[in-house]
DNA sequence: ACATTTGTATACCGCTCGGTATAATAGAAG
DNA sequence: CTTCTATTATACCGAGCGGTATACAAATGT
């Protein structure tokens, strides 16, 4: 209407919208288009498929959310400062893109054959990549960590998600304050199985 | 056939396992009912609707779990000791019970309107009201706790949920041993925040 | 001015979904 | 043997699903 082109890019925005309060299966693509104010031949022409549609809105999504982690661990040498950072880019994007992590959270513990996980299946093994090697060059410092790389890695991004998915429920935004990263981080790097 | 009378129990059994695998939305009654080796009258004979046996999934599920969850704080005056048979009950039901836990993984950080997400929401809440409860009476005894509770809480959770569910994919029992206990046990009661 | 490409709308399709009307069956009680 | 109740099967329904054939409008290049 207003926005000429914009049709594309509101369908990915209504999509992501859809997709967090109901699920990718349940939501149907007819409220998708009413949504963004077009038709299903509209969609179709951009997407090809439904599953076409989740695969861009996941691509670009969790691309700049990648993006934004992997450079937050491009100068690992400074560990507290790159866990600050890193913490940072989860809190800043949730608080940011709240559609996003909703829809992140019920994808990220799940397993099998849904249709939705499976596509954010390559995504969410590369975040878990980013976190583990940035555990493992910290693990070459701070000693320790040293042998605990592992359930470092798990530990940190159960805590993130569970503190994000508690402050998407509260709005409470005390939850991802800085202050609760100085406190993880002490916790993380130096007070971790002592 | 064989098993006269437990067609109701097998239409549970087989529907939590397909709801794991293919989550509620993407399964079909008539998936349930041809894993059962029931017909669809049976099943609406037993629970009226689809959502009727999704809620007996959970209640029954769910209720096993909350009630050993319970169980294992009924004695906090020893804390340690508590904590131990928390995260026990914890590893314990999701080694058991894998298709539960994988179900229930997908569900925890969930948020929306979302079918299934809206019918476990109350054991997700009692769940978490039992965690609460135990980190207020210990933080009644652990000095460096106190003032942390909700953070405990939602750490813990979020860590025992993600190293359950890295067990369910790697299948790896080591990330569930008793040994993992003892470290969480530390980091939470002593090493936290210090 | 005109052809071509790109984007949008109307109207529709086949299929699968959750759910049901009806009736046959089996076991218990008399 | 009969009757009643609980359980199961056959066959089906309306609705909503993902997806599309067709045609038209608006730019775009020449």
């Amino acid at each position: 209407m207003v926005d000429s082109k914009d049709n594309r890019q509101t369908l990915i925005h209504c999509a992501l919208e859809l997709f967090s309060k109901k699920g990718f299966d349940g939501t149907s693509t007819a409220e998708i288009v009413d949504a963004a104010g077009v038709t299903k031949p509209t969609m179709y022409h951009y997407f090809g498929s439904k599953e076409g549609l989740l695969a861009d809105v996941l691509s670009i999504y969790y691309g700049s959310f990648l993006d934004a982690l992997a450079k937050a661990v491009t100068l690992p040498e400074d560990i507290p400062l790159t866990f600050f950072r890193l913490a940072k880019v989860y809190f800043d994007t949730a608080q940011e893109n709240v559609a996003f992590f909703r829809f992140r959270a019920g994808l990220t513990l799940r397993d099998g054959e849904d249709t939705a996980y499976i596509a954010a299946k390559k995504y969410i093994a590369e975040e878990s990549r980013i976190i583990t090697d940035f555990f493992d060059k910290a693990a070459q410092h701070i000693g320790n960590i040293r042998g605990k790389e592992t359930l470092c890695t798990i530990s940190f991004i159960g805590t993130i998600n569970a503190t994000i998915s508690a402050y998407l429920q509260s709005g409470n935004e005390a939850l991802i304050s800085d202050e609760t990263i100085y406190r993880l981080r002490q916790q993380f790097l130096y007070g971790i199985y002592s």
